[in-house]
DNA sequence: TTTTAATGTAATATT
DNA sequence: AATATTACATTAAT
């Protein structure tokens, strides 16, 4: 990492642990010298193209592509070869494929957000009743059914459980806050 | 039919009623997990119909309303009292109003739309050149010093960053295109 | 009409 | 896997 970014990454990061600048300073309460400071880089992960990474086989930090290089690979997780064609179709349909495309150029470090079908919810959530921790075995069938990434299943079970724990913790919470303020009422 | 099959057609149809997953699939091992109990009802301290707060002269939390029961008063913003009469017609004709009741009841758990001031906003995008992401106790000292919650705090550099990065790719796509036309030019 | 606060959620990162 | 946070698409208020 170059040494310019180190000074900054504190203010990146949620960990200031080292961080030298003061909330002050940072705040612009009390000088506003270090804010012209040419020494200051800001973090702008999606604009540079200094820190592409690779996870595993799959590259989706991408090292920048101009506009006029037309993507010709996808990323190795998506590109399923089966008997000779690559089957894009299976967890990229068309028009998801033109939206990444033209993504890729100036962020190359995430996936394309799937949109779910209704359908494909109405299953999931089905599955979800009877099943919040669905095995593999499971996953890989719906993946199936569904035309779906096995991965992709994960994930949305992963954030339907984080989803109905938050509405369990705020449905307690106003619970907990209706009991202690009925007198309020009228 | 092959039972794979079977297991499959279960996941097709609409009706989990007669899904024919095998049940040590779906219960994942009989874990049993009451995580479905929950009511699924969001944290809205500022729609709680005990806890209405006025906003300057604006009343934004509404009492709330069922959907059998008709709407008799308008909400205090668009209801400006003056010389006596409620001029609804300013801002809600006629047709619009015909719609409120059904709209009021969609979208009565949205926070009402935070004014930032002039000088919030200037003190929230000095922190933003200097850092697009601050941590939480960042946020937490820019909330204490704004008067905010850090709430407000984190939603604004979320869409400060949105824009940056949609002004970035505008500008970007602006220079490729300029680029590669230039001969169209008069 | 334009800008942007707010929402929901898919994806990412850390532990 | 739990958790927090982010990006992103969208809605809606100004």
């Amino acid at each position: 990492m170059p040494a310019e970014l180190q000074k900054v990454s504190c203010l990146a990061g949620n960990k200031p642990t080292t961080c030298s600048f003061s909330i002050e300073s940072i705040l612009g309460l009390d000088k506003k010298r270090d804010l012209n400071s040419a020494a200051v880089r800001h973090y702008r992960p999606w604009m540079d193209n200094y820190c592409s990474r690779e996870v595993g086989t799959h590259c989706w930090h991408l090292p920048i592509i101009s506009y006029e290089i037309p993507l010709q690979v996808h990323p190795a997780k998506h590109a399923i070869e089966k008997e000779g064609d690559i089957r894009y179709e299976k967890c990229c349909p068309a028009n998801e494929r033109l939206h990444y495309k033209r993504e890729v150029s100036w962020y190359r470090g995430r996936r394309p957000r799937t949109a779910f079908t209704r359908s494909q919810i109405e299953v999931l959530e089905n599955v979800f009743r009877v099943n919040s921790y669905p095995g593999i075995d499971v996953r890989e069938e719906l993946a199936n059914k569904l035309s779906l990434d096995e991965d992709r299943i994960q994930i949305w079970f992963q954030n339907r459980r984080a989803k109905l724990k938050r509405c369990h913790r705020e449905s307690q919470f106003l619970i907990v806050k209706e009991s202690l303020t009925p007198q309020i009422q009228e």
